[in-house]
RNA sequence: GGGCGGUUAGCUCAGUUGGUUAGAGCGCAACGUUGACAUCGUUGAGGUCGUUGGUUCGAGUCCAAUAUCGCCCA
């Protein structure tokens, strides 16, 4: 088979090849992987996106990155499954439809109600699944589509309930009234994750708190200082510090030690803290004594505005270097109020209603909001006389990541998992090895969380997700309730294990359902229970999705065999909020971890360094990227930026509709509507426009040019193999002559086979970058600037031919399968059109050529083929290619205009380069006149030392002197500096006495070395200076 | 406050266990296009490796301090 009559364009098209490739691909089933017990199996579970809307370019990356491991661990021979599907983002999602449905419709949640509401969130869910598994489509990924999975989908629900049946039965599942960080806006509790502090503008408001009946000698009132001041509707006591003169001695001998420690700069503002402490410790301790001592006599306090008695107590809680070294305290609406509450046994008030609004304990201030309620509070405090001063400081405020707006501490009923068992066996994993992370730097971070054991709290007041399964009904007595239970607990269905309930103490029954089942649960409602309104938190579904998505909790046959999984491949930002809860609910339910290693990937950034996200408007659609560059190019790029330290600093820009300019994006026009072309000075949209006109502009594509390294390397691979397929004709499938092999075959097989084993070594550990870049040199310079181009004489002769025509099928053969994984679509184009030519050319492992490049095997080194004296030798011919081009183009000879040169050289050399003067020929349009040991350079002529030979080009017809003189001279200055440099190191006694003596004498060769190319240079000098003269 | 990471050419990044003259791509300069590729080729210019100190015969690499940027946790 070979020498069909056909074109090959100059160019690749992906446009037209990959949506072409990828249903063919699906068509023949190349992605569908099904259990074989006579294979080893290879699994990746996605990290399911969020349906809250399209991928951008870190999942571009994410995605990528799986998709290599998977084809890779395909060709080798694995049944390889990557289980595709979505996430229903519990949160994000609910809070876009609801922010839709009030910009479009001016309406909430509430005026819709909960079944539809949910419907709504479905068809969004819907139209946004589709987009994000078709991005997944057009980027290549070859997920076996007959499994794809959603969270929210009737096997994902079965997975939930049973799990939530069985942690509930355990008694790991239980509710509690809890301090939650309350999203007002959202009206639901976010936990700890979902909250991000930040520094803003606020005050310090000092009150004053009148005391009740005062001894004679004891102050009227206590100050306490707050940036709430709202919240004093719900004050409960003040605090002060049991043993203030002890607190404030360990302050300042802790200062004073930093004092000591501190640089120089520091010490001023140091010190000067250190005297606010002691002055304090002068002016206030004394009163601060008397306090304590009041607190222990069981003073109280009036309540401002409230009028409500409270306690003074003491509790460690109130510093008292801080302020007025009283505090006042808030149980049910700041944590650390909460625990002195706790401790010292007070009530807990409850001021606000879900909405952020404050309730009937507010009094005249009810149904104010917060921010109202705060104005007014502080105003009446100020008529009453007790508002002693304000100050303006900087605070730390916490915010809801979902909402963007300030979170409120809120006392609120809360289901929670019990951690420290779990958390145990997740961490258990991580120190056995059975679970490893790479990089190994984010293990520390992943142990250090889960040592802190914290119940989680899985319960969202939201409507979107799996609503949890419990019944609940809160009795009179506890006799009531526990008769109840003992109801419940004797019906059949609970016999059977279906169902259970348990008590929360004093009085209330929860009953948990294990399946849905509509009968069983009408007779439950009938007893007067009532469903949990609440949903679980996202991650909860997400925790089970390496098993759930294999048919967990039946024991199918995908489970038995795909199960652990071999690697996730994911972010760092969740590492704790779903790797972590993997690892325990894997161990929980299937008593086996999820995966065996977990990849941490560099986050993309933009140019300034910000992370990318649409609310900034520095965000890239990997779709704009795979329009202009193709979907290859845009992998590639992705992969050869994965080094293992770094993120990924991006610098995008706008391509300009009109012209086709690139308009780099800046931290100004970023944000606006429309922006001008630079070049065309003609105006487009950007994804801010509202107004109709600015609508009606055409949209830039958000693009980087840091994928035309991989688009220019893409197009250099098409042309190679062009090149090798237009020279293919009368291909014979020759048998090989292992032993007689030229210099050149011998040395493309070493590199190719080195470059195999790089590719393969650093794809197994998430090398990738260094796999990328590993081929990208491969297929660039040894195979096009070096092979093809030796090639090309090659092929004029008949007999050196074939053999030609088999090592550079085999090379472009053995190329593609390496670089298949991460560009997919060239590579399998070429694949197919390579087999038009021959299915039979691979040279080490005899075999017909696979359907498709997909299904390939993986290329496997043979490490006899790697001959490090046959690549030391190749360096002398590329070092003898580089002196005469160096000289061409330094005297600026004109390409098409040969020459001649004489090499002076031992023997060895001779015998070594003389053969290759074919390769100068064509390479450097020169040709080798002399070559040995007894050669001198023609009259008038350039010379180059390099290792080992002295290299003249005669240049009687062409010699620029000035232009040989400056360039000689260049080298001269370079030669002597080296030669100092060596001379003084081999001069000084301890580098001779102390270094190893192979490094000594490779320094001793070098300087010999040296001082023979500069004798050559020297000489050249006073040649072309006497006929300058 | 604790932890992790970064700082190397104009830009984006590599740099093995310390060992010749620190590399790549882009950008820049010069030359070049009728046979794989101008998304290309050849050649070249461009770096006191954030700063200071230390260990060592020898430091971009190891240690300490420091500056600065980013992320995570409190």
């Amino acid at each position: 088979m070979s020498n069909p009559p056909i074109e090959i364009p100059n160019r690749f098209d992906f446009v037209e090849s990959s949506d072409r490739i990828y249903s063919q691909w699906i068509q023949d089933g190349c992605f569908d992987a099904d259990a074989d017990p006579s294979k080893p199996p290879y699994t990746i579970v996605i990290p399911p996106p969020n349906v809250t809307g399209a991928l951008h370019l870190g999942h571009a990356l994410n995605n990528t990155l799986q998709d290599i491991q998977i084809r890779m661990h395909r060709m080798m021979g694995h049944v390889a499954l990557w289980m595709p599907g979505t996430d229903h983002a519990g949160i994000a999602t609910q809070a876009v439809v609801e922010k839709r449905l009030r910009e479009l419709e001016n309406k909430t949640r509430h005026d819709l109600g909960r079944e539809q509401l949910v419907s709504r969130i479905w068809q969004w869910k819907d139209q946004y699944e589709a987009r994000i598994l078709s991005q997944l489509k057009r980027l290549g990924c070859s997920c076996d589509w007959r499994r794809t999975r959603f969270t929210l989908d009737p096997m994902c629900a079965r997975a939930v309930r049973t799990t939530f049946f069985d942690l509930f039965s355990k008694g790991l599942i239980y509710r509690g009234k809890r301090l939650v960080n309350w999203d007002t806006y959202l009206q639901t509790a976010v936990s700890d994750d979902e909250v991000t502090t930040e520094t803003v503008e606020g005050n310090f408001w000092h009150f004053r708190y009148p005391i009740i009946d005062p001894k004679p000698g004891e102050p009227s009132f206590v100050v306490v200082a707050t940036t709430r001041p709202e919240t004093m509707l719900g004050d409960t006591a003040v605090a002060v510090h049991p043993d203030p003169a002890g607190a404030l001695n360990k302050a300042i001998e802790s200062l004073e030690q930093k004092l000591a420690d501190s640089a120089s700069k520091d010490k001023e503002s140091v010190a000067q803290q250190l005297e606010e402490l002691r002055q304090r410790q002068k002016d206030l301790l004394p009163a601060l004594e008397q306090l304590a001592n009041m607190a222990r006599d069981g003073r109280k306090i009036r309540l401002p505005l409230v009028d409500r008695e409270i306690p003074l107590v003491v509790d460690t809680w109130a510093k008292p270097d801080l302020g007025s070294g009283c505090v006042k305290i808030t149980p049910a609406h700041d944590p650390n109020d909460y625990e002195v509450a706790q401790r010292c046994s007070l009530p807990m008030i409850n001021i606000m209603n879900n909405d952020g609004t404050i309730n009937a304990h507010g009094g005249r201030f009810q149904s104010l909001t917060m921010s109202k309620a705060r104005q007014q509070i502080v105003k009446a405090i100020d008529e009453l006389g007790l508002l002693e001063r304000t100050e303006d400081r900087q605070i730390e405020l916490k915010h809801s990541d979902r909402s963007k707006t300030p979170i409120e501490p809120y006392l609120a009923d809360q289901w929670f998992v019990a951690m420290a068992g779990l958390a145990q066996s997740a961490i258990d994993a991580v120190q056995s090895g059975k679970v490893k992370i790479y990089p190994e730097r984010y293990t520390q971070g992943y142990i250090d969380w889960l040592s802190e054991k914290r119940d989680w709290p899985v319960g969202r007041q939201l409507w979107w997700g799996h609503q949890i399964p419990i019944w609940t009904k809160k009795y009179e007595t506890p006799e009531q309730a526990n008769s109840a239970r003992e109801k419940i607990l004797a019906m059949p269905e609970a016999v059977t294990g279906q169902m259970t309930a348990s008590i929360e103490q004093p009085s209330v029954l929860h009953v948990c359902i294990q399946d849905d089942n509509p009968g069983l649960e009408l007779k439950i409602q009938s007893l007067g229970l009532i469903r949990q309104e609440d949903v679980l938190d996202t991650w909860f579904s997400s925790a089970l999705w390496p098993h759930s998505t294999l048919g967990w909790p039946d024991k199918t046959d995908e489970l038995n065999y795909f199960y652990p999984t071999n690697a996730l491949i994911t972010s760092r930002d969740i590492i704790t909020l779903w790797v972590a809860r993997m690892v325990l609910m894997g161990l929980n339910n299937v008593g086996e971890v999820p995966f065996r290693e977990v990849y941490i990937h560099p986050k993309i950034l933009d140019g300034f360094g910000e992370t990318m996200s649409k609310s900034k408007g520095n965000g890239v659609d990997p779709l704009d990227v795979i329009d202009k560059f193709g979907a290859d190019a845009l992998r590639f790029g992705l992969t050869w930026l994965t080094t293992e330290t770094q993120d990924v600093r991006m610098p995008v820009q706008y391509e300009c509709p009109h012209c086709q300019a690139l308009v780099n994006q800046t931290k100004e026009n970023r944000i606006k509507h429309r922006i001008l072309c630079d070049k065309c000075k003609k105006p487009f949209s950007t994804q801010w426009a509202e107004s109709t006109e600015d609508k009606a502009l055409p949209r830039a594509p958000v693009v980087s040019e840091r994928f035309e390294v991989a688009r220019n390397f893409v197009n250099k691979l098409w042309n190679a193999s062009r090149f090798v397929m237009l020279n293919l004709d009368g291909f014979t499938e020759s048998p090989i002559d292992w032993d007689n092999l030229p210099l050149e075959d011998q040395w493309i097989l070493s590199r190719l086979t080195s470059t195999t084993q790089m590719v393969d070594r650093e794809l197994q550990r998430y090398g990738y970058a260094e796999a990328a870049r590993a081929a990208y040199d491969f297929a660039w310079d040894d195979f096009c600037s070096y092979y093809v181009e030796m090639a090309k004489p090659r092929m004029q002769d008949p007999q050196a031919k074939p053999l030609v025509q088999r090592i550079l099928a085999h090379c472009l053969d053995q190329m593609l399968r390496l670089l298949h994984p991460m560009m997919p679509f060239v590579t399998e184009a070429i694949w197919q059109e390579l087999g038009k030519f021959t299915t039979n050319r691979d040279l080490l492992v005899p075999q017909t050529a696979t359907k498709w490049l997909i299904q390939a095997p993986w290329p496997k080194a043979q490490s006899h083929l790697i001959r490090e004296d046959v690549e030391a030798q190749f360096k002398h011919f590329v070092a003898l290619l580089g002196a005469i081009r160096e000289i061409r183009s330094r005297q600026n000879i004109a390409p098409k205009q040969r020459l001649e040169f004489s090499v002076r050289c031992q023997e060895q050399f001779e015998k070594l380069l003389k053969p290759m003067s074919p390769f100068l020929d064509s390479m450097a349009g020169a040709q080798g006149v002399a070559w040995g040991p007894a050669v001198s350079g023609p009259e008038i002529h350039a010379h180059v030392p390099i290792e080992g030979m002295d290299v003249y080009v005669d240049l009687s017809q062409f010699l620029d002197i000035g232009a040989e003189i400056a360039r000689n001279e260049k080298q001269l200055e370079n030669i002597l500096k080296q030669i100092s440099g060596k001379e003084s190191r081999l001069s000084n006694q301890a580098f001779v006495g102390k270094a190893p003596p192979e490094i000594i004498d490779k320094e001793r060769q070098a300087l010999a070395d040296l001082i023979t190319q500069r004798d050559g240079v020297q000489q050249a000098l006073e040649k072309l200076q006497a006929m300058k003269k």
